[in-house]
DNA sequence: GGGTAGCTGCTCAAGGCCAA
DNA sequence: TTGGCCTTGAGCAGCTACCC
């Protein structure tokens, strides 16, 4: 710790790793990097890709598809093959090496959860210790201690050890690995309102647009030209809005989506058009990393009082998509044809890369 | 009485998982 | 393949207990 007030902040940041003060606290180390690469809307899905995306450890791909449905043998294994052999042609790696050029945010705020754990297991670790005392010698569990997993570690690689390790040192593996999957869960963090950081910083460096005119997680009525929500019910947050005197987009950010979480966007734009109070077009715009073809269509399809709900899909590449997909089949039934249709939107504009959307945010 | 730490409950987001 | 519930972990607000 230090009497710094700058570093004191970043301190009290770091304590919350994954949480947003810290998240951006990162972004400005990443885009502050020397040699970065400049961000433009050309470049700028590949800084969105080596924030966020991520190695599914199961396969060791690149996500794109839930793991359960991408592993070796399903459907959505030979897209993932094709989706990671895509994404090292295009980042400039081997595909062995990919895993370590992308996932950059989670990796750091991984490492500043450790320095805040071992800070906070000091303390904790004194603290139990008074609170175990009058149970000594009686056998109570060890904190932490994994007899079962530290057996199944041991059955696997009984036949290389000279000789078993103590019980310290197999604590001390159980836990490792314990934290390990554990942090896996984390990243649900990032790439939630992760998510929306990343592409506020992204708008701001890449379209040139002021700090003051990019709002992220703010009310409604923050944003100039909207009132209170009339509903009476809770008032809701918006993701990301862009504010210029020539136009206001208002964006819904999802890494993913599911159908039951796809039900939130009419009530929510309709609630935005019941709060315009500038008597001015606004934009309504969904950006996505989202692959499943059904949920992308019917984001490109979705309609609102008879027009389409959404003013443009945004999907970080759709190249990444066009990669996945592969070459379809004339007569695949009905999950060909979605995918045919995912790849018809992207070829009539309705689904549109990041590249482009923000090249058409630049010139607004 | 004021300040602070800790607890509780709530909301949110996204992947896992399973049934249709 | 699709739809939808479950799980997990994060922040935040409000409340309470405790200490000075």
């Amino acid at each position: 710790m230090t009497d710094e007030p700058g570093l004191l902040q970043d301190a009290d940041a770091i304590e919350r790793a994954f949480g947003g003060e810290n998240r951006n606290r990162l972004l400005d180390l990443y885009f502050q990097t020397p040699d970065r690469e400049e961000v433009s809307p050309a470049t700028a899905w590949r800084h969105v890709y080596r924030l966020l995306l991520w190695s599914d450890p199961t396969t060791g791909l690149a996500h794109c598809y839930e793991s359960d449905k991408s592993q070796p043998g399903k459907a959505w294994y030979s897209r993932s093959l094709a989706f990671h052999d895509w994404a090292c042609t295009e980042l400039g790696t081997a595909p062995a090496g990919l895993a370590q050029e992308i996932d950059w945010l989670f990796i750091k705020a991984c490492a500043d959860l450790a320095s805040a754990m071992l800070r906070r297991e000091a303390r904790l670790t004194q603290a139990a210790g008074k609170q175990r005392d009058g149970y000594d010698g009686r056998g109570f569990p060890e904190p932490g201690a994994d007899p079962e997993l530290a057996a199944i570690i041991r059955g696997a690689i009984a036949g290389y050890l000279v000789k078993d390790p103590p019980e310290e040192i197999w604590h001390e593996v159980t836990q490792k690995v314990r934290q390990y999957l554990a942090v896996q869960n984390k990243r649900k963090n990032l790439v939630g309102e992760g998510f929306e950081d990343v592409l506020a910083q992204t708008v701001r460096r890449a379209c040139k647009v002021p700090q003051d005119q990019v709002f992220t997680r703010s009310l409604l009525y923050e944003i100039p030209g909207f009132n209170r929500a009339k509903s009476g019910g809770k008032e809701n947050k918006v993701d990301v809005a862009i504010v210029r005197p020539s136009m206001r987009t208002i964006v819904t950010a999802k890494w993913s989506v599911r159908a039951d979480r796809e039900k939130q966007f009419p009530t929510e734009y309709e609630e935005y058009c019941n709060a315009e109070s500038a008597n001015q077009k606004f934009q309504y715009v969904f950006v996505t990393n989202e692959f499943d073809p059904a949920r992308l269509m019917r984001a490109c399809e979705v309609l609102f009082r008879n027009n389409l709900m959404f003013d443009h899909v945004v999907h970080i590449n759709t190249n990444g998509i066009r990669a996945a997909y592969g070459e379809l089949p004339a007569d695949g039934g009905r999950a060909t044809d979605s995918r045919r249709r995912v790849i018809e939107h992207i070829d009539s504009g309705r689904l549109i890369s990041l590249e482009r959307w923000l090249t058409t945010l630049s010139t607004q």
